[in-house]
RNA sequence: CGCGGGGUGGAGCAGUUUGGCAGCUCGUCGGGCUCAUAACCCGGAGGUCGUAGGUUCGAGUCCUACCCCCGCAA
């Protein structure tokens, strides 16, 4: 089909990939402005921009696609349009110039978890099974009517961005299987149970306070569902030991009190119901390492 | 030229301020002890100290340039 392809980070890569792959025509990509990242505050390409210049597709970096791209989506009479984490909502005015409508690659399970971190919320509500939904875009956010959904189970020790890269592979698979329907016409939009629906904010630093006090599970959760970013994090003299990957374990103590501390038993935590143990942390200066490995090389306090 | 931390046997670190024998906690290999063990004891192997150049009788340490990694910020 002709396709205009809208999406930015990492996690849509899979999809205009498979795309391509599946010989759809894709006759512009939309993407997030490039923007000053990274050392240096060089402006740096989406990777959804650099697979699009790879294979020599438009790219188009409006700063409001429903103020200034219209035009250019116009002119490009897409049949459909597929969005996957594009981070730009869309106006009825641009959702009315495809054709067939647009497809939208959402990573949970509708209507759980509509907003823009699906994934982290996902774990951070300790959900067992997580997936991913495609969707009719409508106006509102991620409101629209679901046509295919892919569960899988998660991995309990799983972080969310090892979570983000296993269901892009997932939500890719899943877009190339409702293109083929909708253009074989087999496709039944299914509305979304409104009762049970949850919306979940963005994420920010401030969520990034490990809480002692709770159960060990939801401690854990915290740190996996929150890396790579923002991460939690607990300060030492060094500065700000980020805690990386964790798992419940056995234990009890005062929250917060450190069980364990060395490289034979690991770094263990005692929380408000059982304890945890740091399986991964990044030191200050440092790059990501194993709670163990940190251990040998430090004292703890 | 945005700010800052770092690169030392296989892993994690100290040593650099004030130049003077390559060190620590582990791992690994061999031996011993033990009913047994992630315990303990004895012994060994393993390092161009990120790269190149400079200063010096002598550089992991001081000077210059470069490469790579990481945090903040986005």
């Amino acid at each position: 089909m002709r396709v205009v392809f809208m999406g930015t980070p990492e996690f849509a890569v899979p999809s205009l990939q498979a795309l391509l792959d599946a010989g759809h025509e894709v006759v512009g990509v939309f993407t997030q402005p490039d923007r000053p990242a990274g050392r240096g505050k060089k402006l740096q390409a989406s990777p959804v921009k650099k697979l699009a210049e790879a294979h020599g597709i438009p790219v188009f970096q409006p700063l409001r696609i429903r103020k200034d791209g219209v035009e250019d989506l116009r002119a490009l009479a897409p049949e459909v349009c597929v969005t996957a984490a594009f981070g730009q909502i869309l106006s009825q005015e641009v959702l009315d110039i495809p054709t067939r409508g647009t497809v939208n690659v959402h990573a949970s399970l509708l209507p759980r978890h509509r907003g823009s971190a699906p994934i982290a919320w996902a774990i951070l509500q300790g959900d067992e099974t997580v997936g991913v939904t495609t969707m009719l875009t409508d106006k509102g956010i991620d409101t629209g009517a679901m046509l295919l959904k892919t569960e899988t189970p998660r991995n309990p020790e799983e972080t969310c961005g090892e979570m983000t890269e296993r269901l892009s592979k997932i939500g890719a698979d899943l877009l190339i299987e409702t293109l083929r329907k909708m253009k074989e016409g087999t496709l039944v939009p299914i509305p979304q149970d409104e009762a049970s629906m949850t919306y979940d904010p963005m994420l920010n630093k401030e969520m990034g306070v490990v809480d002692f006090t709770q159960p060990a599970k939801d401690v854990a959760n915290r740190i996996l569902g929150l890396n790579p970013w923002p991460c939690c994090g607990i300060d030492i003299p060094e500065g700000r030991l980020k805690l990386l990957r964790a798992k419940a374990v056995e234990g009890s103590g005062e929250p917060g009190a450190v069980l364990a501390a060395d490289p034979k038993q690991g770094l263990v935590f005692a929380c408000g119901e059982g304890a945890v143990e740091i399986t991964e942390l990044q030191a200050p200066g440092g790059k990501a390492m194993k709670a163990k490995d940190w251990l040998r090389g430090h004292k703890w306090g």
